[in-house]
DNA sequence: AGCTCATGGCGAG
DNA sequence: TCGCCCTGAGCTG
């Protein structure tokens, strides 16, 4: 399940489960069969996260895993390792043992593929070298809507579906309003709330949203039950009432996949363009 | 048993 | 813009 917050959460449990010592790599499934031989019995030395894709140093080489919608890296620290299911991946020592399964990628990979595929990405709010002006520079003249702009790797790596969500809500800011209207100020904001938001969700393994004056608990509502695990604003809220206003939470699609909003708190923008300074002139400019 | 959906992203048209 | 890939969970029948 995977945002940005995951793949650190793993490049973490990943070293400090396996890092400075020979593991033992398979693949029960037989996908990665031939490359987990590879390093197999070699030490593994670190591994990493930038964005969604996690890189995996063993041996002196690297494995490159991008978890997708359905992937899933899970531990286990106990004796009992049966495999079940659809292990593509299995990494093993004398104490523990984590098993990936249903990845969209997961290949060696050399020096210069790990550099192109950082290359393409912009700021990860977890990385302390990300500079978000390079998201901002994305953002200020495009007339794609804010919501789908925070969904691309190269505006903000690591960013997903739920963070998306919660951070325009915790902004006030209505989805669909282009990203050329956005203010510095406002991207800035949005920016520091993502780094806190996201390394507290390293942190616990869940993404908690809500500030504790809007706890449903605290008001005397029932508490929240999601599959995803934490207490959030309107990620997969449909129709259950906004927990600052009360208004019904709103779901669309939006390139594909959900959005949700609260109408009233995330009010349509009546900002325009100035005509004076249009987005397209100052791109050309230099 | 079979269908749908999911915190993603790719390539074809 | 659409379909498709990966896997497992949670429905429905």
């Amino acid at each position: 399940m995977p945002e940005g917050h995951v793949t650190h959460r793993l490049a973490i449990g990943l070293t400090e489960r396996f890092a400075g010592a020979p593991v033992r790599s398979t693949s029960p499934q037989g996908r990665f069969a031939a490359e987990a031989a590879e390093v197999d019995g070699h030490p593994l030395e670190a591994a990493e996260a930038y964005g969604k894709n996690l890189f995996v140093h063993v041996g002196g080489r690297s494995v490159h895993v991008h978890l997708g919608l359905a992937g899933r890296f899970t531990f286990a620290d106990d004796d009992a390792r049966p495999v079940l299911g659809q292990v593509r991946w299995r990494l093993e020592n004398d104490r523990h043992y984590a098993d990936l399964r249903g990845p969209q990628a997961c290949r060696l990979v050399d020096g210069a593929a790990i550099a192109a595929i950082t290359d393409a990405l912009g700021p990860d709010p977890l990385r302390e070298d990300a500079e978000p002006r390079a998201g901002w520079e994305r953002v200020r003249a495009s007339a794609t809507p804010i919501g789908l702009l925070l969904m691309d790797q190269r505006v903000a790596a690591g960013v997903g579906n739920i963070f998306r969500a919660e951070v325009l809500f915790r902004h006030r800011i209505d989805p669909m309003m282009q990203g050329r209207l956005l203010r510095l100020s406002e991207w800035d904001a949005i920016w520091v709330d993502l780094v806190g938001l996201m390394h507290d969700a390293v942190g616990k393994g869940r993404i908690d949203t809500v500030r504790p004056d809007h706890d449903p608990v605290a008001m005397g509502r029932a508490p929240r039950v999601d599959r995803h695990g934490g207490e959030v604003y309107v990620y997969r809220r449909t129709d259950q009432p906004c927990l600052v206003c009360g208004t019904r939470v709103r779901t669309r699609d939006l390139g594909g996949r959900n959005l949700f909003w609260c109408p009233t708190c995330q009010r349509p923008s009546r900002r325009k363009v100035p005509a004076s300074r249009p987005a397209r002139t100052r791109m050309v400019r230099t």
